[in-house]
DNA sequence: GTAATTACTTTCAAAATGCAAGTAATTAAT
DNA sequence: ATTAATTACTTGCATTTTGAAAGTAATTAC
């Protein structure tokens, strides 16, 4: 696991890593859209190809942002989760869509609207928080709780 | 000029303009190391191939992020600079940096350290309105001032 | 035991990127 | 005024990345 990078900038390293059409997307349906499975990944609206999908996740888990493990009674499904490092990304994510918010709505008229939104805008940091909180807590009835 | 989304998912739509190699490569190199003309770019440590270089040019104009021009005497030299929509990119080159600073050092030990570095750990804000208003005033001197 | 599900792998096509060389317009040097 | 150098490209081709479709092995459900 020895990842190429350009040169030692801190900007140009972080998108040697994550400057791609998908490590940041898969991020992003773990942490908001609660994706776990190979499958759920799979059936996303983005539908991403299974080939580049298996690639991927194996880079997300080699860099430590997601871990790989199963259910206790399931042998099969693979269960994908961010770590807390893959959890920092949460701020970039955020950037991202608040530049989309703010600059391709005349390009892209589609783009979704709603109370996420709201929020986005009414406070950047906050709505941050509220992703990381609300994955930590998820993960944390799942681990804790009754087992499925 | 109508570029083609996967969904409408804010966060999946900044990254189908920006999830690639150079794009915010060349906004950084403009935003921090001052680069305008097409020959600096291909300058640049990061050595973008030329082919490369004027497809990205060529979108990011079209997508209003650069503006392009020519200084009053010289009508070889293209002058690349980032518009205000451009300039709105810096939060999102900010977070990938800082992710850079926390987490990519065990995995790329010469990754850049220095004032720059501490500043931005000290206050993310602060560092993107000084990236921002340095390019902003280094744009007023050029415009404003007498002409080269 | 059979069928469905899940997590892949394989194959091949298409697109993005990388590298080297070449070109046209402009500018600088003699 | 002619020649050389510079700038901003373009072209051709190899390599890498990504995409689409089909196939497979292990596990689970019926």
């Amino acid at each position: 696991m020895d990842y190429k990078f350009r040169c030692d900038c801190p900007f140009t390293s972080a998108i040697d890593i994550l400057g791609d059409k998908w490590m940041l997307v898969i991020v992003k349906q773990m942490l908001v859209e609660g994706k776990e499975t190979f499958k759920d990944f799979t059936e996303s609206e983005e539908a991403i190809a299974t080939n580049v999908l298996t690639i991927k996740l194996k880079l997300l888990e080699e860099l430590g942002l997601i871990s790989k493990s199963k259910l206790p009674h399931n042998k099969k499904t693979n269960i994908y989760r961010l770590t807390a490092k893959g959890l920092e990304l949460t701020p970039i994510l955020v950037e991202l869509a608040a530049w989309s918010d703010h600059n391709l709505r005349d390009m892209h008229p589609t783009l979704q609207k709603g109370k996420g939104i709201d929020l986005l805008r009414a406070d950047k940091e906050a709505f941050t928080r509220t992703l990381v909180t609300s994955y930590q807590q998820k993960l944390g009835i799942k681990n804790d709780g009754p087992n499925e």
